[in-house]
DNA sequence: TTTTGCAATGCAAACGTTTGCGTAAAAATA
DNA sequence: TATTTTTACGCAAACGTTTGCATTGCAAAA
């Protein structure tokens, strides 16, 4: 559906007028009389210039519309205020929060933010680090593909002077800045909450025991077993790949030919979490009375399942917020730190109906 | 928790060494005794220069870790190649899939994206197109805050040569490039499903009829019920704010009182339609049984209530990948078209349970 | 009055890349 | 061999802003 009007043809002529006759600095400057350095350090409040020339100047470039080129200011001053940042997929609910968060706070500071998905390819990621180099951004924020477990290709932002900041999934063995949850005291609070229930059979469904998040929230879910219970029942933990919803399912099938059943689950996420509610639901499991289940993350879903979703809130915004600000500040600081920091954020136990055994 | 081992001190050494010490054109002529002009051209494939030049070229180049400064390329060729983008926040589901598709093509075509969140609020749209307009982004991508009736802060993109493309929520009464959905027959298929399921009193659970988009919903329906039953109850028709899940709930609960029932409701969003099942559930009515439910967008959330809920796929990624597309084309067209594009996305009746009568 | 000091502005270079044009040498043509 | 064409490269300007230093005018101190 093509539509051209007679106020289309005008705005074109405007349109092609117009083109590529943006006002600069030296427009400004000749039209005022003074030199582009003079209205560079009066557009900048810079105490050498006299009020006087400040306003006139301000006046001026708000008539004709200047719009400063913050390319040439960037190429200039070797700031491009640009934040890398680099996601597996931005479609996953926890990561477009924690974009969201870090947006927020670079917005609030001044820097843009540029993203790139590595959808979970190592290739892609290594890529991606290449054109984050070129672009001169100032500082990148990273979540590692899945796949990746060698980090060459981000020794070079150091190199550069380039701080980085993982989250979530951060590389081990290798010092940087890190903005974690504690996911071994989550798990453990998670499933010290399900023996407090009065639940004595405890099952697990683990995430890929390669990363390293996953691992940690199995340990505690161990420890917290052990802690309560002395023994573990290795059978009771069923491990996953991805931990997707249809994969909660097998799991469910699963736990339901235990005889006896576990009267309780502790899962390493909410998609297999609300699975299994599901899946025993149907099999005619009261949820939370015969097992009760909690989840991990606190996604939309855990709110809207019958019973609502006992479950671990991660605090994805929060860590996008603190991601940014770690950030900032050591690109801001004056000598780039040689301390590596890592910022454990506090999880929450979101306690609803999916665990509370009568 | 700040580790300092011997490794990290060696490490800060060759950093600080390395800081800022770049390689350019400039040094990787001098070094191979030619001009910075051969140099660049040489890497830009150009065909003025010998095969033989640009093998020696391209091999310093790697061996000396030349990384193009694309930011003075940028200041010189007047082309950042970069995306902005605006919508209203990251972490609404619908959104991040429209950024999604819009970064998987923007990459595949070496354009890079910078995003922005509106929040929802005019002011904050206007600041951020101010911000795109110094950044020289070449082109930018918007979904309208729901405050935006006034269109003003974008026409200067116009005089700029600066391409606009809208999405989802785009202007009305403003000739520009849009990427919607059909919202009116999307609807009117929607309704037209639940009739042939052999509902004769259909609801409606309306969105803010200042929007556009709600407003062609509403359409859609009333087209598709007067054309089946002839005439209209107006009083089946329920209008939401923000079609919240807990706006979805109080429509429910409404619904329940009338007598007769609606058989069949069509909700504007899948928020409310879940809200719905769930709340008609509860007081013992059946889905879809006694009322059959039908959403809009195909949430994740759609394929996990029970039943699982029919609804139209709005097409998210879809969306970006179209939006990208178009505007990457109008970036790179010679002549800037001044035609005004349309592009309507079809959509899909996903038929799931909630509408599955007997 | 001369000197010193300060406030306000200008000069000019620089940032790294690209590109139109010029030119030398080599190759092709007359 | 003389002339033209082609090939391969260099020169230098330009993009718009910033910034160290120089400069001007003028008031205060000597």
């Amino acid at each position: 559906m093509i539509i051209i009007s007679k106020d289309v043809r005008i705005i074109m002529q405007t349109f092609d007028v117009m083109k590529d006759s943006r006002i600069t600095l030296k427009d400004l400057a000749q039209v005022l009389n003074l030199s582009p350095s003079t209205i560079s350090r009066a557009l900048a409040d810079h105490p050498a210039i006299s009020e006087a020339t400040k306003e006139k100047v301000q006046k001026k470039a708000e008539e004709l519309g200047f719009i400063p080129n913050s390319i040439a200011s960037s190429f200039r001053k070797k700031k491009s205020h640009t934040l890398g940042v680099i996601v597996p997929r931005i479609d996953i609910h926890f990561h477009s929060l924690v974009i969201s968060g870090i947006e927020e706070f670079a917005y609030k500071t001044g820097y843009n933010v540029t993203i790139f998905q590595s959808k979970d390819s190592i290739t892609r990621e290594k890529e991606i680090t290449k054109l984050l180099q070129n672009k001169m951004v100032e500082g990148v924020i990273v979540c590692l593909a899945t796949e990746t477990y060698n980090y060459d290709h981000f020794k070079k932002f150091r190199k550069l002077g380039v701080p980085l900041v993982f989250y979530d999934r951060v590389p081990s063995n290798y010092d940087t800045n890190k903005i974690v949850i504690n996911d071994f005291e989550s798990a453990f609070k998670a499933t010290e909450h399900l023996i407090k229930k009065g639940c004595t059979r405890i099952a697990h469904i683990a995430g890929n025991q390669s990363t390293p998040i996953f691992k940690a929230r199995l340990q505690g879910y161990k420890s917290a077993i052990k802690k309560h219970h002395g023994n573990l029942d290795e059978k009771l933990i069923i491990p996953c790949k991805t931990l997707s919803y249809e994969e909660g399912a097998l799991c469910a099938e699963k736990f339901l030919k235990f005889s006896p059943m576990p009267d309780g689950i502790f899962c390493a996420n909410d998609y297999t979490a609300v699975s299994v509610i599901q899946v025993f639901r149907k099999a005619g499991i009261k949820i939370p009375e015969d097992t009760a289940v909690v989840g991990f993350s606190n996604y939309p879903i855990s709110r809207v399942i019958e019973p609502h979703l006992t479950t671990i809130n991660d605090r994805a915004f929060q860590m996008g917020i603190e991601a940014a600000k770690l950030l900032i500040r050591l690109i801001e600081e004056e000598k780039k730190s040689i301390k590596s920091e890592t910022i454990t954020l506090e999880t929450e136990l979101i306690i609803r109906e999916s665990s509370m055994k009568p």
